[in-house]
DNA sequence: TTTGGGGAGGTTTTT
DNA sequence: CCTCCCCAAA
C-alpha cells in the first residue's frame, strides 16, 4: 500500500494524529495521498464509520470510495465521503425535528432562488431595475457564508444599499421557509447552526468522526472552516489537502487564508509539501511554473518532474473565434478523440466550438451549465415532482400551474398564494378547502385551480404509496399530455425535448433500481446536488468541452485552451485589481496543469460580442511563458483589415505585437499552406449561386462569410454550411 | 388570459 | 446575437 508512494507522500500518509496540512502541487498525487491515508487509517484499526471525508464533487466522492474499497475491501470502505452540501443534507435530514423544517424540505437552486427573489422584490414594492436580483443574491450569499443572519445584517448595515439588501434578505429567508425550502448556502449554514446550538448533536458527530479529511482545501470558505472545526472539536484530527496556487473560487467566498493560516485555526498543525509532479511532461510543467511565478501573493513552490520534456506547448493566434473553432476540430482529428479536452473561460464560448464539432461529425460532450438539468422541459417536470414531494413549494407551483396552459394566470396565482398565506396552509393543501378558494378567487378560477390541485393530490397519493419515481413521472407526463403540449409550444424542437423527457424517465428508473426503492425526496435531492463534473461520461471516446473551473481536479492527455485573450482570460471584470488578476492567473495555471502530454493555447484576434466583432489582444499570461518551452505560430489567413473598420476610426485596440510571434519558419509555412487551401476553397461561392448539397439537394447561396456559407434549400430551410466539411457543388 | 410586438439588456466562473 | 420582460390588443 505504501510502496507505491514517494517519501514525501508516505510521510504525509503516515503522519500521526493531530491537524495536518498537505500542500500538494498540481499533479503531485493529491488524490492518491488522500485515499491511501484513509486506507492506512483503516489498517491502523480505525472503524470505517469514524472517518469523514469531504470532496469537491460527488464524482470525486464516488471514485474515492471505490479506490479505498479496492485497497481494503468493500465492506470496510467508509460511508461518510461526500461534498459539503450532500453531507449537510444528510445531517440536516436526520435532525429535522430540531430545525424549523420538515424532514423532506426542498433544496432550491439558483433558478428557484431567482424566482423566489422576484416575488420578494414585488412584495416589497422595490423596483427590480434598481434592485437587481443578481445583486441581492450575491449579497445574501455573502452574508450566509459569513454566518450573518438577516437581523445582524440589518443591524450592521451602514449604507442604504446594505439596508435594502438586508430587508430583501429578511423577506427572502421568510419566503424560503414558507416554501419549506433551503438554498445551497443553507445546507452548510444550517448544519453549522445545528451543531452550534445543540450540544448533544455536536457531541454525537464530533465524537463519531475521529478523522476528518478535506480535499481541495484552498477553496473552502469561512463557513466550511467553521464546520470542519465543529466536527473535529473532540478528536482534533483534521487532514487537509490543497494547493494555494489553484484557489479559483474567491468570488464565492473561498478563502485561501484557511490554508495559508492553517496553524492559527488548528494550533500545532504539521505541514507536508508535495512537489514532484507525475502528470505533465517537462515543457508543460515549465510553462505552468513560469506563469504562476508572476503571482506575488503565494507561498511559492516549484514543481518538478523526471518525465522528460515532451513536446513543446503550442501557442497559436487565429483570425476569429470561428477560425479558432475550426482549428480545434483539426487538432482533435490529429489525436485520439477521447484524449482531447477543450477548455474555455466562459460557457458562452462553448457554442461555437460545439457547432464546429457537430458539423465535422465529431462526437463530443459539453460538460456544464447548458446541459441536461438546465433544460426547460426537465426543469418543468422536476418542478411537478418537487410540488408533489412538497406541497408548500410555491416556486415550483408558480412554474408549472399554467404549464401546460390551464387558464390560470398571474392574477389567480397571486390570489392563490395570498390565500395560502392568510390561512397558513401550504398551497397544495388548499385542495381540501374549496370554500376558501371560491371566496379568494371567484368561482370560475377556483374551479380550474381545484381541478389542478386534485390532480396534484392524486400524484401525492401515488408518491405516498411509494410508487416508483419513474412510474410517477410517466403518469404525470401522460396526465398532463405533455407531448401534445410540447408539439404545440414549439413544433421544431418537440421531438428533441421529448427525448430529454425519456432520458429523465430512464434516469429515474436507474435511480429506482440503483437505490433499492429510494423515495421521491431522495431522487430530487440527488438531482439538486449534481455538479457539472458529475455528468462527465467517461470512456465514451468523445471530445469533452468544459470551463476551466469545471476542469479543476481532472487531467487529460491532450488539452486545448481556447480564448487565451486579455479581457477573457483574464476576464474583464477581474482585470482591474491585482487580486482579481492573480485569481485569473491561477485559473490559467489550473488550465495549463490539466495537460499530460500535449497542450495547445489558442487565441483569436477578434471575437464576436453581442453580435459584432471586437478586436482582442493575446492574454498577458501568454507573454509570461518561457520561450524554450513553447512554439508560437501565427497563422496567415489571407485576412485583410475590413475597410469599414478603418473608416469608423480603426480597430478599438492595437493588434498583437508582432514580436510575440517568432515562430519557426518551417512550422509557419506548413500551417500557412493548410490555411490558404481552406480559404481558397471557400472563395468558390457567392451570393445567388445555385449549388447542390449531398443531403439537402439543390439550393441558393444566400450569404458567404469566410467559409461559412448560408444556403436556402427551399423546403429543407436555410442551413449554415462550413464548406470545409460539407462540400457544395456549384450548379452553374 | 393569452398572444405578439417592441424594446432593453445581458457574459464570468458554481455547489 | 439572443433572451427576457413589459405592455397593448384580442
Amino acid at each position: 500500500m505504501l510502496s507505491a508512494l514517494n517519501s514525501a507522500q508516505r510521510e504525509a500518509v503516515t503522519a500521526p494524529d493531530g491537524p495536518i496540512l498537505v500542500v500538494a502541487g498540481a499533479g503531485s498525487g493529491k488524490t492518491r495521498v488522500l485515499t491511501t491515508r484513509i486506507a492506512w487509517l483503516l489498517e491502523q484499526g480505525v472503524h470505517p464509520g469514524e472517518i469523514l471525508a469531504y470532496t469537491f464533487t460527488n464524482k470525486a466522492a464516488r471514485e474515492m470510495k471505490e479506490r479505498v474499497a479496492r485497497q481494503v475491501g468493500a465492506q470496510r470502505a467508509p460511508f461518510w465521503i461526500g461534498t459539503f452540501h450532500a453531507t449537510g443534507v444528510r445531517i440536516l435530514r436526520s435532525h429535522a425535528d430540531r430545525l424549523d423544517l420538515p424532514r423532506d424540505f426542498a433544496i432550491y437552486d439558483a433558478d428557484d432562488q431567482k424566482r423566489l427573489l422576484k416575488g420578494v422584490l414585488q412584495d416589497l414594492k422595490l423596483d427590480s431595475k434598481q434592485w437587481g436580483i443578481p445583486a441581492s443574491r450575491v449579497a445574501i450569499s455573502a452574508w450566509k457564508n459569513q454566518d450573518v443572519g438577516p437581523e445582524q445584517a440589518l443591524r450592521e448595515a451602514s449604507m442604504y444599499v446594505d439596508e435594502v439588501h438586508a430587508k430583501i434578505y429578511t423577506a427572502y429567508q421568510q419566503a424560503l421557509r414558507k416554501c419549506q425550502a433551503v438554498d445551497f448556502d443553507d445546507l452548510i449554514l444550517e448544519t453549522v447552526h445545528l451543531l452550534e446550538q445543540h450540544d448533544e448533536v455536536r457531541q454525537q458527530y464530533a465524537g463519531k468522526f475521529r478523522h476528518v479529511l478535506v480535499d481541495e482545501f484552498q477553496d473552502t470558505n469561512e463557513l466550511q472552516l467553521l464546520l470542519i472545526k465543529l466536527l473535529s472539536c473532540i478528536h482534533g484530527n483534521v487532514f487537509t489537502v490543497g494547493d494555494d496556487d489553484q484557489s479559483i473560487y474567491g468570488w464565492r467566498g473561498a478563502r485561501v487564508e484557511n490554508m495559508l493560516e492553517f496553524d492559527e485555526y488548528f494550533p500545532g498543525a504539521r505541514t507536508f509539501r508535495l512537489e514532484q509532479n507525475y502528470r505533465s511532461k517537462g515543457h508543460i510543467l515549465d510553462a505552468a511554473n513560469h506563469v504562476i511565478a508572476h503571482n506575488r501573493h503565494r507561498k511559492g513552490k516549484n514543481l518538478w518532474t523526471d518525465q522528460g520534456l515532451g513536446e513543446q506547448v503550442t501557442v497559436e493566434q487565429h483570425l476569429d473565434a470561428e477560425d479558432e473553432a475550426a482549428r480545434v476540430v483539426e487538432i482533435v482529428q490529429q489525436h485520439r478523440r477521447g484524449d482531447v479536452t477543450v477548455l474555455y473561460r466562459t460557457n458562452a464560448q462553448s457554442r461555437l466550438l460545439e457547432d464546429a464539432l457537430r458539423r465535422a461529425r465529431i462526437p463530443h460532450q459539453v460538460v456544464g451549465s447548458v446541459q441536461f438539468y438546465e433544460r426547460r422541459e426537465i426543469r418543468d417536470l422536476l418542478a411537478y415532482l418537487k410540488l408533489v414531494a412538497n406541497p408548500a413549494d410555491e416556486v415550483s407551483l408558480q412554474r408549472i400551474i399554467n404549464q401546460p396552459k390551464r387558464k390560470i394566470g398571474q392574477t389567480t396565482v397571486g390570489r392563490l398564494i395570498q390565500c395560502s398565506r392568510t390561512h397558513d396552509l401550504p398551497v397544495g393543501d388548499l385542495v381540501a378547502r374549496p370554500d376558501l378558494l371560491a371566496t379568494a378567487l371567484g368561482n370560475a378560477a377556483a374551479r380550474r385551480v381545484v381541478g389542478f390541485l386534485n390532480r396534484l393530490a392524486d400524484w401525492r397519493r401515488d408518491a405516498a404509496d411509494r410508487k416508483p419515481v419513474h412510474e410517477l413521472l410517466q403518469r404525470i407526463v401522460a396526465d398532463i399530455d405533455y407531448e401534445t403540449f410540447l408539439h404545440q409550444d414549439e413544433p421544431d424542437t418537440a421531438a428533441g425535448r421529448m427525448e430529454n423527457v425519456a432520458e429523465l424517465v430512464s434516469s429515474a428508473q436507474a435511480f429506482h433500481e440503483g437505490s433499492d426503492g429510494g423515495t421521491l425526496g431522495q431522487f430530487l435531492e440527488q438531482t439538486a446536488l449534481v455538479a457539472d463534473q458529475d455528468t462527465i461520461q467517461d470512456g465514451d471516446g468523445a471530445v469533452r468541452l468544459m470551463t476551466v473551473h469545471t476542469a479543476k481536479g481532472l487531467e487529460f492527455p491532450v488539452t486545448i485552451v481556447t480564448g487565451c485573450e486579455d479581457e477573457l482570460l483574464p476576464h474583464v471584470t477581474s482585470s482591474d485589481t491585482e487580486a482579481g488578476v492573480e485569481e485569473e492567473r491561477r485559473l490559467f495555471y489550473v488550465a495549463v496543469t490539466r495537460a499530460r502530454e500535449r497542450l495547445y493555447l489558442l487565441h483569436a484576434s477578434r471575437r464576436r460580442r453581442f453580435g459584432s466583432y471586437e478586436d482582442t489582444l493575446p492574454s498577458r499570461f501568454l507573454g509570461e511563458l518561457p520561450e524554450d518551452a513553447i512554439e508560437r505560430r501565427e497563422l496567415d489567413h489571407g485576412w485583410q483589415e475590413p475597410v469599414a473598420r478603418s473608416l469608423f476610426g480603426g480597430p478599438r485596440k492595437a493588434r498583437a505585437p508582432r514580436d510575440l510571434y517568432s515562430a519557426s519558419s518551417q512550422a509557419k509555412r506548413h500551417r500557412k499552406d493548410d490555411w490558404n487551401a481552406d480559404v481558397a476553397q471557400s472563395a468558390q461561392h457567392y451570393e445567388g449561386q445555385l449549388v447542390s448539397h449531398a443531403s439537402f439537394g439543390a439550393g441558393t447561396v444566400v450569404r458567404v462569410e469566410g467559409d461559412e456559407v448560408t444556403v436556402d434549400f427551399g423546403e429543407h430551410g436555410r442551413k449554415h454550411i462550413l464548406t470545409r466539411y460539407a462540400h457544395l457543388t456549384p450548379l452553374d
